[in-house]
DNA sequence: ACCTGAACACCGTTCAAGT
DNA sequence: ACCTGAACACCGTTCAAGT
């Protein structure tokens, strides 16, 4: 801890390699250039060492794509400190779901992860919001559907959006050229619904994720409510 | 048409190879052994010809997997015959639902597809949900509104389902032992959960996901019914 | 016209060998 | 202890050559 010896790290700056440094480059590298440009081998180069010394610090792919899922979970909060439980609820999910897009490629690792269950990475995650709905009174039956329907909405509302962004590399006339080969007899609303996107703003796609968030905290005092006439 | 030279197909059922052929082997091939498996020498030697000869039939693997996406996509019901839109719009999430569940890696091609924008393939399907809402009276705004709730509950809670089912090759004691596991200090709601996993059966699964189409149609409802007192 | 062998540029991963 | 060269078993895809 205290007798490292220090070679004067001069021409290079020769940071020792390490799980967390691998890791943190791979979210990096993700990040920027995508998750398909994300090879064993490219991740060596950036951190200059050849691909197989990873395996030094990662078991295989698959534990790496673990471990960067872990950092883009670590960033929702989980703690929220409103007073009740709604609020909590629509803070988190609002806090994961800006998480989930700052890192484009991590929910379909949630979603459809390459080989194991995804339930091991989001233990906390889950314990969490499952805890906030018990306390506030909720049933387990009634905080296990709680816990389904937002989860659902936040994970599934993500890809969606995600999945009909304009791609990256879109040129500026990309939605402008596809609508003009759409045939307006055979898809007239379509290209309406085309029209209804070119006015709104990004704000505007933003509440969408909201609406149903409400929607889903609506239905879910419905219910507990419901649940507490019963009893 | 009329003047086939029928060659005697004894010893080999020498069909001859087509697009609709190939394509049809692909999603059998998805089916049965997973996306993963589906690879261009797998499917050529499941015909009984060379990976190269597919190109014959398909640009390349994306044009592939968008042709078996198109396949899916082409089983659900986009015209039920109900009075209010409100069932017509059901039944058409229940079928596409329950299409996406009979072929479980297709929603990930659909959400997360490996290139080109997911929209091109689905035009009519999204055309007639369109359709159905403007014909009930629906704004364009409310419409395109309907719309995203609409299809992001369909894909974005199958998707979600498919990742939390339990992996295929699980041993029947898979829950228990991943129980066990658990700090019953640490994740005390998360054990309660699986508990109440434990004691529903498959059918109150399939509930959630109606639970949460009401919920959005409850949604709806309401929202048009206010643009039309506005009007 | 359709199919194939050989080849290319990639993957993840292993293992014995280096320092 | 950490890193590497060489190798293995795969990918998708091309292209000239076969029939």
């Amino acid at each position: 801890m205290s007798s490292v010896p220090r070679t004067p790290r001069t021409h290079r700056t020769r940071t020792p390699l390490s799980r967390e440094r691998v890791l943190r480059a791979a979210l990096d590298m993700a990040d920027s250039t995508g998750l398909d440009s994300l090879t064993m081998r490219a991740l060596g180069q950036a951190l200059g060492v050849e691909a197989m010394s990873l395996y030094n610090y990662v078991e295989d792919k698959d534990d790496l794509l673990t471990g960067i899922v872990e950092l883009v979970l670590s960033e929702i909060d989980l703690a929220p400190t409103a007073q009740d439980w709604r609020s909590d609820m629509r803070a988190t999910a609002v806090s994961a779901h800006e998480a989930l897009l700052r890192h484009p490629w991590a929910t379909q690792l949630i979603l459809s992860p390459p080989s194991a269950p995804a339930v091991s990475v989001r233990m906390g995650y889950i314990e969490s919001i499952l805890a906030r709905l018990r306390k506030a009174g909720f049933t387990p039956e009634a905080a296990s559907r709680g816990y389904h329907a937002l989860d659902s909405h936040i994970l599934g509302f993500t890809i969606w959006q995600l999945g009909h962004a304009l791609p990256e590399d879109a040129p500026p006339d990309f939605v402008d050229t596809l609508m003009r080969q759409l045939d307006p007899d055979v898809f007239p609303y379509l290209m309406e619904h085309a029209g209804v996107h070119m006015k709104s703003s990004e704000v505007a796609e933003e509440g969408e994720f909201e609406f149903g968030l409400d929607l889903i905290l609506d239905g879910l005092e419905r219910y507990v409510r419901s649940t507490w006439n019963q009893a």
